[in-house]
DNA sequence: GCTGGGATCGCCT
DNA sequence: GGCGATCCCAGCG
């Protein structure tokens, strides 16, 4: 199955499959990778989606095809980044909360201004710092270089078998009580694993 | 045309 | 564990 085909898949479906494959982007400074360990469904209906009340030009990306990434800022100072989801006209988008640094971690340390392997990429706004993701990127690709997501094959020596958790998600009000959030359990890497469980499989 | 709130982070205690 | 930073835009008028 292609990535773009894997990414039309049901949103809920993507947001599970995306954990343990890698997101990669290619920049003039180098490349930087990461295994995804923890990601949010926002689905159409839900009341925490950006895409819940209309299109507009904020949420635009989310009602495009899927395959594309969703960049927006958020608290007026961090950005955060999403793959589209579901079918063109429909806003929905998985977001990537988390990833376990595989590549360019000299990069991503000089991006954070840290050393500290767990504080790379633990959090929305850490990793699309980390990676190298800026507001311009809203709209492109995520499925062909420079910006992709790569099944976990292509990086044999970290696709260990995981098992999943399934709780409620981060930082929200509305829709608060939706058990979609997905992460790698036992994972140090994944931003906040103690939060209402309540789910696990895999 | 104004106002308030938000899918966060880092520094302080 | 608490809070301040700081900006886009939706909602209302």
């Amino acid at each position: 199955m292609s990535t773009l085909h894997f990414l039309s898949l049901p949103t809920t479906e993507v947001a599970t499959g995306l954990l343990g494959m890698f997101l990669v982007h290619e920049t003039a400074d180098g490349v930087t990778a990461g295994r995804i360990v923890e990601t949010e469904a926002y689905l159409w209906g839900d009341p925490a989606c950006h895409a819940y009340r209309r299109k507009t030009a904020r949420n635009a990306t989310m009602f495009g095809p899927p395959g594309f990434a969703y960049v927006y800022q958020i608290y007026g100072l961090h950005y955060c980044v999403n793959v589209v989801t579901g079918p063109e006209g429909v806003g929905e988008a998985v977001l990537i909360r988390a990833l376990e640094p595989v590549e360019g971690i000299p990069l991503m340390q000089a991006r954070r201004g840290t050393t500290k392997l767990g504080d790379l990429c633990k959090g929305p706004g850490r990793l699309v710092q980390a990676m190298g993701i800026n507001k311009a990127m809203n709209g492109m690709s995520i499925t062909e270089p420079p910006f992709q997501v790569v099944p976990a094959t292509a990086y044999p020596a970290a696709n260990t078998s995981f098992r999943m958790v399934t709780t409620t998600r981060i930082g929200i009000t509305q829709g608060a009580d939706l058990p979609y959030r997905f992460y790698v359990e036992g994972s140090p890497f994944v931003s906040f694993p103690l939060r209402k469980v309540t789910g696990e499989k895999k």
